[in-house]
DNA sequence: TAGATTGTTAATCGATTAACAATC
DNA sequence: TAGATTGTTAATCGATTAACAATC
């Protein structure tokens, strides 16, 4: 069966279709056209159609696209159907805020655990968890069949860390360490660098006054 | 003077490039070339020349590029050199954790306040900050010049308080609250979805397993 | 059936890569 | 000067938009 190689970019757009059409359910909208979605997304009805149609026809001619389906199909292409068992690596403010705040679960993302280099966090309690030392981590990721671990630690650290990780078969890295990882193929990795995004911004607002300008 | 378009391709790169330009710097390299650029940061070495051509030619023909000048071109271009007045609405896990992790003053980002609409958080102090109450917040902003908000809080408040931001001279906004701001020309807006980031996580590892099965 | 809207092909637009002349 | 490497043009590749036949 041929495999066929969705772009990033269409990928980066799935989540916010999920979104909108998450809402669209909340408000008992049962039906939806490509053009409808459009206006609400501020984007093309021929690149709805189009990145819908990557995987496959989920609408009817002359109708539109069903609301409930067109969500659990989305949802499924993300793989949001499926579970996962997951751990921070790194309890300091970043690490400690996404166990608090993410809400993990409602995804299929199991939150087994918290661990940090730092003594004096061990023990603390962090939503349900205890924070664990850096030495019970390995045997903790192979007892637990942990696959995806989040790096919330310091960019020096993390690429040895993350390196020990694959080693006990950790499969996927939700990246918030200031650093490119460089795992072996199979492995992946989603970088969040928040430093990056605020750059973006300051260039937004520079570009902004400078076109004000003329 | 012609105002030349950047794509949004470039610019997403820029900060990626003075990441590595900096540690280049800390290890005192003084010179590199587009090739061996390239080689370390895994990107074709014909990018890099087209990226930094979008500014002007910052090399010199048959030597390559000087690592600090280059360093601090590009921190222009991304405005690094400007300084802003910042303030965090919403004290919860996310913002709480920002207003500690991000090394805001390092790039020009002055961190002036912190907002909640929650009580109890009112007076707590987060990084030498009292949190205050959103009543306080439209005055603050106009005697402080405040021109960039950090919004940490639930989505349902967030268009609102946005709209009330831009009323009183908020430019900008790092969005952090799962909705699309839909601000008023001129005024930008940087996104930071981390449920979507975690998402793409999720699609990624979906379908390098099913890569792997043949 | 007639009308609507998808699925899909073709056209356009933009971004990346390759090639090489300019020049340090 | 000869060698190296940029700046820049041209070629290729990919993504978005437009158009329309298929069909519900």
């Amino acid at each position: 069966m041929e495999e066929k190689i969705i772009s990033q970019a269409v990928i980066a757009r799935l989540p916010r279709y999920l979104r909108y059409l998450g809402e669209l359910k909340d408000s008992n909208v049962e039906r939806i056209s490509s053009m409808e979605l459009s206006d609400l997304m501020n984007v093309t009805a021929s690149q709805i159609r189009q990145d819908f149609n990557n995987f496959g026809g989920f609408g009817q001619q002359g109708y539109g696209y069903k609301v409930n389906y067109l969500y659990d199909e989305i949802a499924k292409i993300l793989g949001l159907n499926k579970t996962h068992h997951l751990i921070i690596v790194g309890a300091g403010n970043l690490g400690q805020a996404l166990a608090n705040y993410m809400n993990f679960e409602r995804r299929g993302f199991h939150f087994k655990g918290i661990f940090d280099s730092d003594e004096s966090l061990h023990g603390k309690k962090i939503r349900d968890m205890y924070v664990q030392s850096m030495d019970e981590m390995e045997s903790f990721v192979k007892e637990n069949d942990i696959d995806i671990a989040v790096l919330t630690i310091p960019k020096n650290g993390a690429v040895k860390v993350a390196e020990q990780l694959v080693n006990c078969g950790v499969k996927a890295f939700w990246n918030f360490a200031h650093t490119d990882l460089n795992v072996p193929a199979g492995i992946v990795v989603e970088n969040v660098h928040l430093s990056d995004s605020l750059m973006k911004l300051s260039y937004k607002i520079t570009r902004n006054e400078s076109e004000i300008m003329h």
